[in-house]
DNA sequence: CTGAATTTTCAATATTTTATGAAAATAAAT
DNA sequence: ATTTATTTTCATAAAATATTGAAAATTCAG
């Protein structure tokens, strides 16, 4: 395979992967083009090589940059403005877990807390039932909330070397 | 709250939950109900329950039984089917995590394998950026891959207990 | 078998999500 | 200040996804 249609692979595939997570499949591409591309790109050049208008580009890459995935830079000499994204695989993975905790296990946990202060009797069989199914998922977001700390504390070397070899 | 109300909220928002991870709301709402409810229930309790049609019902649960999160019971002298859902929460953690990695990382980690095999010259200069570049991303699903193994084989007790203790 | 109950399928429809493109806003150059 | 380049917004259009409901298929009881 050709090195241009290896890329072109890579950017259609990274967005199919993407909408199976809940994730714009054009956010998602845009985001491997910057990956593959060796300089930062201005959104003309996006709109072409990925052949979407530019409302389409201005809104994903303003996500983008929200989720610190990718960051404008500015080329001295240059009008336009240009956006690179963040090339160490490590830092992208903690980067997007920090956000989905944020915007996602956070409300979560803060609804389940809610729903346990249900009203009634805890003696009551299916009070008990439910409160307890609630307390569990609580812990299990618990539980999540803190390895998903853990990683994105650690240095990914630490992550192969201990972690992996303590389990097994 | 009372519980009914809270049995409500709670079938709603994991739909919205779903939803943000590429989960068809309905699915998770069936889910929901089928885990807030103390005893198997038929797709007419269903329908009735979450206001939906039954052609809708019968693809969903189809699709949970498939994930193995939900399965069918047979209550003696009912024609009906009657459905619950796997009730203890580590449980249904794990076999999502397992059903994900086959149906997601499994063929990420193929493409990048592929793409590793772009052919030019490792000495040029875009091509090596480019292969390192796959070779990270493939590095890294793969010790997600290894984490993830570890969660699912694990007991929920000994990640609380070990896990959590070791990093700190 | 026959017929009633139940489940499954799937074309048509509705809803939700995403993309377009032109107009408005902003920023820079002259 | 005016013109030109660039970015942003957002109403509308298009595409993707989910839902309905009725017909077909299946299952089971008698």
């Amino acid at each position: 395979m050709k090195l241009t249609e290896a890329k072109q692979q890579f950017i259609s595939s990274w967005g199919a992967f993407g909408t199976q997570w809940g994730i714009n499949r054009t956010m998602a591409q845009i985001h491997a083009l910057l990956l593959v591309s060796p300089h930062p790109l201005t959104q003309d050049d996006m709109m072409e090589q990925l052949s979407i208008s530019r409302g389409n580009v201005n809104m994903n890459i303003r996500d983008l940059v929200s989720w610190n995935l990718v960051e404008r830079v500015i080329v001295s000499g240059e009008r336009k403005e240009y956006f690179t994204a963040e090339k160490d695989i490590w830092k992208v993975a903690t980067q997007i877990i920090r956000e989905r905790k944020k915007r996602e296990l956070d409300p979560m946990l803060k609804l389940l807390s809610q729903l346990e202060q249900v009203d009634g009797d805890k003696k009551d069989k299916e009070t008990k039932q439910f409160v307890d199914m609630i307390g569990d998922l609580k812990k299990l977001g618990n539980q999540a909330d803190k390895l998903l700390d853990m990683l994105v504390k650690a240095e990914q070397n630490w992550f192969t070397g201990s972690l992996l070899k303590i389990f097994k």
